[in-house]
DNA sequence: GTGAAAGCGCTAACAA
DNA sequence: TTGTTAGCGCTTTCAC
């Protein structure tokens, strides 16, 4: 037996079992026009029976208008994306849509090769991160009549909808917090900027912000790969090698935070006393450690969530700051 | 300017614009069929110059075969599980197909929902989890032709392909593993085991091989939710104030363990003097604590990749035991 | 090597 | 309230 010899049912099929027209099994099953009670009870029992389940592909074909949307994130490994996912994946299921998914890899070409291969199921909106993409993207994006929602970032012009927080104000109120408390000898852990932008804005928001303080970054360790705990704990370690007499850290990310956290409890390094640690997405790992990590709780879900609600919503192009709120936490 | 107004370049407009016949297109687009070097050149370069993005609904309903694979997890929030998408996305995108995605929240009816709205879109596959569902599932799975992986179990009978590891055996090594290092006053920490049968089934491997040894739980404190760090905080120390002789805790997973040593460290209970943990995943956040986690790592990546290969692979229904690594760590 | 035409399984007028 | 029918935009014979 092959897997070709699974001929489906076909609205016709249960048109004829039940001895009524498509255009009625088509109204009942949607819904949509009247039915008498009668003949809508004997159709739904036919399709009951005999185990019917629509094509969409072909519904789809007829309406004109897919009940589809592409989300492409840049990375799962990152909990944040799971989180974004959960979201939208759960208001989109709320109403009635389908999540088709991409993976980027923080690579800007794939990232438009996704849109496009997305596009091609003539989704009714696309959801991507970020306000920064390759030049084909925004394109194939604009003449393809889908909405598009681009996500965790304000900083900057957005194609239609945008929702997210500030990575700029985060990292400034993150450096503030820093000055607030007395610590003025920092330094940096992060990962690749130049393909994480959004850490790259909060680097550069950190920096400016330093600046208006007439303070600078004394070092800083930038590991070339995604951001991991594995790679903040090495980061922070080689940090510290070259600047020993730094008071305080700022990671790219609670990953790379929590990294820190770990190699200073390991070599018995005082939090925060010797050294401060600041990350940024307030992951739960960082919030239930026991010294819980100073970060910026993003409210990464809602983003889903909003996103994915507006990007149906059938309203004009806007842009929303969900915000962040700051953790103080125990190690700054 | 609504958003019905774009309506989008059809294989005919190519076609015109080519001079060529529509067969034509559609043979150069799909790389099939002869055609002169010339023609091919041509359309290509109009293809390319208009931006013309084949709709893909119309090819799959008429060609009758999708390129779109369904998966169904039963969470997002732990990592496992993108990691899982993260190997099945990579995996298939190489094949040319495309993943859609739906979370059940550990709910067999949410999950029979989903599969069923799936099968809508008639995908070459669907993944799951697990080998326990709903009777409806099966039902409808078996009846769609699409061939079905379910993933991360193989203890059990599987529909069609399945891609795991025996987390009877996890558990068990696990248990083994605590009895040879002399622990004899054993607790457990854990979730709801009815929504996660596999983290049931490790509870009653485990519980199994204490027995062998002439052992028995002492004490268990259950969580009525999901896992996270933070219930596996409060269950130990609830678990603790219960049964404070306990000298190790198994834990249903790596996010409970996480929380019970975070307890720990908090509380200056010496680890594993006092008290050892042990975990299941292996997750990053266990395997680089300042005390690694004894820990079973889980192949889960492979998994989500092997499970799209084989799902796609037209090969006849088998059981794949990935296996599983215990990680002796430094909790335990 | 290329084109014409018949579907794929639905939806949505339009009739009845 | 219900049935008939013409597409939706492709792929795929089958001629040429």
């Amino acid at each position: 037996m092959t897997r070709k010899d699974f001929p489906s049912l076909r609205l016709s099929d249960i048109a004829a079992a039940a001895g009524v027209g498509e255009s009625t099994v088509s109204r009942v099953l949607r819904n949509s026009g009247s039915v008498s009670e009668e003949t809508r009870a004997r159709v739904r029992q036919v399709v009951a029976a005999l185990g019917y389940v629509p094509n969409r592909i072909a519904g789809t074909l007829a309406a004109a208008g897919s009940r589809v949307v592409g989300i492409v994130v840049p990375s799962l490994t990152n909990i944040v994306f799971p989180d974004l996912l959960r979201g939208a994946a759960g208001q989109l299921d709320l109403m009635g849509y389908q999540a088709v998914i991409g993976v980027s890899d923080y690579d800007g070409a794939r990232e438009a090769e996704l849109v496009a291969s997305m596009l091609a199921w003539r989704p009714a909106a696309v959801m991507i991160t970020g306000l920064e993409h390759e030049r084909a993207t925004p394109d194939r994006l604009r003449s393809s009549g889908a909405r598009v929602v681009e996500m965790l970032d304000v900083d900057g012009e957005g194609l239609d909808i945008v929702v997210g927080y500030s990575n700029r104000a985060a990292a400034e109120a993150s450096a503030r917090h820093l000055i607030g408390r007395g610590y003025r000898r920092i330094g940096y852990v992060g990962h690749e900027i130049s393909r994480d932008t959004r850490a790259g804005k909060r680097l550069a928001g950190f920096e400016a912000e330093l600046a208006r303080h007439g303070l600078a970054l004394v070092a800083r360790e930038l590991h070339a790969g995604p951001s991991s705990i594995g790679a903040g704990r090495d980061g922070l370690e080689r940090l510290l090698a070259r600047a020993p007499a730094l008071d305080a850290v700022y990671f790219s990310n609670d990953d790379m935070a929590i990294g820190g956290y770990f190699h200073c409890v390991a070599r018995g390094i005082a939090i925060p006393e010797r050294l401060a640690l600041f990350g940024f997405n307030g992951l739960d790992v960082a919030r239930l450690a026991p010294q819980p990590l100073a970060t910026i709780l993003t409210p990464r879900v809602e983003i889903g969530r909003e996103a994915a609600r507006l990007a149906l919503a059938d309203e004009p192009a806007a842009t929303v700051d969900l915000g962040f709120i700051l953790i103080e936490g125990a190690t700054a």
